[in-house]
DNA sequence: CTGATACTAGAATATGAATTCAGATATGAG
DNA sequence: CTCATATCTGAATTCATATTCTAGTATCAG
């Protein structure tokens, strides 16, 4: 009943990522999309609904893709300081496992890239929002006994923004973070998580 | 000889600054700007050639902004551990006098926002790069007493990219860092610069 | 073999934003 | 007062892309 699917979803998803990585979010048109895929603009369209759809969708999937794994690590981080080494690791060994998709993540805001995100894809964005902000709550807990706004800032500053800063610079650079990143960017998250005289966040 | 002109090169950067604030940098189309200073398309025209001009010209100018107080604290920075203090309390405290230029500075890359810098402006670029290159350098040596490429890129990490990434995700959200965060950020780079067993980047 | 179906095709159209252009206006010099 | 000149105006144009549309094609059920 019907023809058989020549390309799927993720094909498309696959031609986006590379393009965008090549050349920009901005300057991904759909011409763009289709010619890399080797398909004519009207299947990319057959698809999805709009441009803003396949965008919204690739992000969720990247987004997906990035928490699976990280979601792991960081319910199975062991106790004491090298609590956050592995979380800080994760982030570092899937970059270098996925520099398209993690180029998309950390140099492309969700809004610059769909400007209102579509109503199906928006329900599965909050929940995967909320899911890695429940790991965060529970990570704070476990570590400093509380899980109020200021414990999960400084989990999240430790653990995602320390990696992504580090991180950052060298995707935008069109390259892969140096390995002596890796090292120290394990020693700055647990500085920032050590406990000391300072205020908290 | 010739009318006076109505509004200056400044009156253009700030109102484009406002609007890319407020709506997002791929949003801000040349009508935008020009309704929200109050002027005619044309006009906007008559000064710059291009829209990637006036937003290339708008970028340099907000990074010659942000470099000059912020090289001062850098060259002046008083010895020892709380050496990384001030460079880091003085982004922070760019970002809270100027909202809308750190929002320009630290949530979009230049690529995104011109795609081929055009040549006058392009020089300038050059130079501001090298000029806060150099500036890194010194301070590497002044710390390590080298400034090879590992050294310099855990400076810039510690003194940059450490208080950008503190800073991001609430300028982000529209708004400015709660204070703790300072004091966090303060705290961490003096961990990443200091020296331990861990190899170098 | 045949019709129904789900997809592929890519030319044609619509849309929105950048850019141009043909005056209109203000200012200073003489 | 008038000319020369630099600047301003905003409607008209061009351009780039997203989006739509009409046809063609492969697959499956019967």
């Amino acid at each position: 009943m019907g023809r058989k699917a020549k390309f799927t979803d993720d094909d498309f998803f696959d031609a986006t990522l590379r393009v965008i990585a090549r050349e920009g979010a901005a300057a991904c048109t759909i011409a763009d999309v289709a010619a890399e895929l080797g398909a004519p603009v009207g299947s990319v369209y057959h698809r999805f609904a709009s441009r803003e759809e396949l965008l919204a969708r690739l992000w969720l999937r990247t987004v997906r893709r990035f928490q699976e794994p990280y979601l792991v690590v960081l319910g199975a981080a062991t106790q004491g300081d090298a609590e956050s080494d592995e979380p800080v690791r994760a982030v570092f060994r899937w970059v270098r496992q996925h520099p398209d998709e993690a180029q998309l993540l950390l140099l492309h805001r969700r809004r610059d890239l769909v400007a209102r995100m579509p109503d199906g894809p928006g329900a599965e964005a909050a929940t995967l929002n909320d899911t890695l902000e429940e790991a965060f709550k529970a990570y704070a807990r476990r570590r400093f006994g509380r899980a109020d706004r200021a414990a999960v800032e400084r989990v999240t500053f430790a653990l995602v923004d320390i990696p992504y800063a580090a991180i950052r610079r060298h995707l935008g650079a069109g390259g892969l973070p140096p390995r002596g990143l890796e090292a120290l960017s394990v020693r700055t998250a647990r500085a920032a998580l050590a406990e000391d005289g300072t205020a908290d966040t």
